[in-house]
DNA sequence: CTCGATCCCTGGACGC
DNA sequence: TGCGTCCAGGGATCGA
């Protein structure tokens, strides 16, 4: 599922392709995952993509018009806008010919003055799609919490401090930090050595700037290997990720640790599969694991993985 | 504030 | 081989 880390590379990938095209036409297909499809069918045709930027998990096209060509009567907004597209679980964006037909789940195409249209497809439709003005956007802006590759110690410990929920929930909450989702919280999680279902304001400073600086550098490896690919994430040009060979958590369930040799574990929290490691991640009271599969349970030698990334349930 | 439950949705895994 | 069932999950929402 796209994360920070996915889509990143996805910006990255869009932005080489489409910056300075220009929107000739909108086609939609479902729209329910679309914030307001009549305004955007109305106002994003006739505008130049300026610039494709993340913000959070969140794909932001500057859309702006172009001087001097018309339409610009029709608009509503003739100051500059974004589109927003969230992928959700299942989305994918980018360019295609536009002789060729539509998949399955695609549900909207751009397009582009060139030729090409670009596709969002997305079979669960858990993703969002919206045109933003400067103020819608800056609504959405002003409730994202903070940049977790950009967040100082002092910010972070702030926004942990006195806080009651599970360590875990907070690092979903995109109103915390911006852009880590189940993977990748595991992840840090297990690299500092804390147990997802940890109470937040429990954990002493050594411990929150442990995870901070654990975040911040899976993640930053993640980007540098274009993300994780688990069910089905594609970049912008159709091409997997490498990280999810990098998991060390998230995944494993009924694996060794690479640090204890323990067998990773794992138990719901926040309402999420969690996987840790019952003793490098010291396991809070009443807090209970789910049992291990039975096909899990240790036989003796050669694990019984299927390929990698394509474990039995989870995923 | 925080929790759990529920919904959205589909494909893939699983059991028979 | 086929079919029914369960489950995953980001996020919104609602009640406790």
């Amino acid at each position: 599922m796209p994360e920070l880390p996915e889509v990143e590379t996805v910006a990255r990938g869009l932005r080489e392709q489409i910056v300075g095209r220009r929107i000739v036409s909108v086609r939609l297909g479902k729209t329910d995952f679309i914030d307001d499809p009549a305004v955007l069918e109305r106002n994003v045709p006739g505008r130049l993509i300026e610039s494709v930027e993340r913000f959070g998990k969140f794909l932001l096209l500057r859309l702006v018009m172009i001087p001097d060509v018309g339409a610009a009567a029709e608009l509503e907004d003739e100051a500059a806008a974004s589109l927003l597209v969230h992928l959700g679980m299942t989305g994918q964006i980018g360019p295609s010919a536009e002789a060729q037909p539509w998949e399955k789940h695609t549900h909207a195409g751009f397009l582009l003055d060139d030729g090409r249209e670009l596709r969002y497809t997305d079979p669960r439709r858990f993703g969002r799609m919206a045109y933003l003005t400067a103020e819608l956007l800056a609504r959405e802006v002003g409730r994202a919490g903070a940049d977790p590759l950009e967040v100082s110690a002092e910010e972070f410990v702030r926004r942990i401090r006195g806080r009651n929920a599970r360590i875990k929930a907070l690092l979903l909450d995109q109103g915390v930090l911006r852009g880590v989702g189940n993977i990748y919280a595991d992840e840090s999680l297990w690299k500092a050595k804390i147990h997802p279902a940890k109470v937040a304001g429990k954990l002493n400073r050594k411990e929150i700037e442990s995870l901070r600086k654990g975040f911040k550098e899976i993640l930053e490896k993640a980007i540098a290997m274009r993300g994780s690919s688990i069910s089905d994430f594609l970049d912008a040009t159709g091409t997997p990720g490498e990280y999810q060979r990098h998991h060390k958590a998230y995944g494993r369930e009924g694996e060794a640790c690479y640090r204890c040799k323990s067998t990773i574990r794992r138990g719901i929290v926040a309402g999420r599969s969690s996987f840790f490691c019952p003793k490098c991640q010291p396991v809070p009271r009443k807090f209970s694991a789910l049992p291990l599969p039975v096909r899990m349970r240790k036989t003796k030698g050669a694990k019984k993985r299927i390929t990698p990334g394509k474990r039995k349930r989870n995923l």
